[in-house]
DNA sequence: AATTCGGGCAACCGCATCTCC
DNA sequence: TGGAGATGCGGTTGCCCGAAT
């Protein structure tokens, strides 16, 4: 067998996270940066194991994850995506670059997958091969329908992609959670939200203050989520959101969201991207890049997908597809 | 008012993939 | 090039809290 599971570990401890924890490692990130997990616990003297800590760090601690209530206009994008990638939460978040994996998934299972059971109920027929659509795709078979049917893909993630162009938030899409207020909806109870504030000195003191530490993909991200909250001035506490706004979301999106933006800042060789995408395999290349797209800067590199997307002229029939209901959305497969 | 039930979510587990030597 | 370790990801579990009885 393999080597035990880290979290096996004697004296490594596990459960929910205590606000005392949770400072020691928004402390500890603040100086070194994230990554390199697996020093945290010893450097720290948490009694965490190193994957406990990256995922809270992910989940919970990191700056710029907006948390609450999912707009329509991210249940539409977490529907398509969901239809046109499969279960793959990471990849759907890069889309919704303010929600964790956790939280699509978590969001998925417990509210869209009932509402998408409710219209097979309601409306049997069409709206069964939505379901079945999804099923099929969760196990992995996307690859191949992706392969055989890929023209409607490109068009459906368009779609996807410029959903936010076209929708304004709804008004009651307030951000209904702080950004560094992380136990405002489970836990209000004095003592945990007391403490709470104690970390957002801490991340605010950071915010100001951004780590300088050696940059790896998701550090370039997690900079540049740092540097989108700092020019905004926000305050750890009257400001948290401020990274959540819909004019945040809009700025990313609207990057992505046309393609004479998308023509205007990537700067892709026409007959590389021509190449690489008659190599692409959804399953490697495809999907290779999916790194958070960088808010402050508008310079961030397409993922793979995107530039394939947008150099097809996948934006035919935009219009459509956005109004494109989810029956529709079932025939894409 | 007490108890039961179900939903929602944070966290864990184990496999897959990546990176380094 | 292969192996070991580190990290990422998706599925699942278990706890907490509010609604229902």
């Amino acid at each position: 067998m393999g080597r035990p599971p880290c979290c096996d570990k004697i004296g490594v401890k596990k459960g929910p996270w205590t606000p005392e924890e949770d400072i020691i490692l928004v402390s500890y990130i603040q100086e070194h940066g994230p990554g390199n997990w697996r020093s945290v616990p010893t450097n720290t003297g948490l009694l965490r194991c190193s994957k406990s800590c990256r995922l809270r760090w992910t989940n919970y601690l990191r700056p710029g994850i907006k948390r609450g209530n999912f707009t329509d206009h991210e249940e539409k994008m977490i529907i398509h995506l969901q239809a046109l990638l499969g279960n793959r939460w990471a990849a759907i978040a890069s889309y919704l670059p303010q929600r964790t994996d956790n939280d699509i998934k978590n969001y998925w299972n417990t509210h869209l997958k009932k509402k998408l059971k409710k219209l097979q109920t309601g409306v049997d027929g069409q709206n069964q091969d939505v379901l079945s659509a999804s099923q099929q795709v969760s196990k992995g078979q996307w690859e191949r329908r992706l392969q055989t049917d890929i023209h409607m893909a490109k068009q459906a993630l368009c779609e996807a992609l410029s959903l936010d162009k076209t929708s304004s938030l709804p008004a009651d899409s307030k951000p209904s959670t702080n950004l560094y207020h992380p136990y405002t909806t489970s836990y209000q109870g004095s003592t945990y939200a007391s403490s709470a504030e104690n970390i957002s000195r801490l991340l605010e003191k950071w915010m100001k203050n951004p780590s300088k530490t050696p940059q790896t993909n998701s550090e370039t991200t997690q900079d540049s989520f740092n540097n989108a909250v700092a020019t905004t001035g926000s305050n750890s506490s009257e400001g948290a959101a401020s990274a959540t706004t819909p004019e945040g979301f809009d700025s990313l999106f609207s990057f992505n969201s046309s393609n004479s933006d998308a023509s205007q800042s990537m700067s892709v060789d026409e007959t590389t991207t021509t190449t690489t995408t008659a190599n692409l395999t959804p399953d490697t290349s495809l999907f290779q890049d999916e790194s958070k797209p960088n808010l402050e800067t508008h310079q961030v590199p397409l993922t793979l997908l995107e530039k394939w997307l947008f150099d097809d002229g996948g934006a035919q029939g935009h219009e459509d597809l956005i109004n494109m209901s989810l029956e529709d959305s079932a025939t894409l497969f």
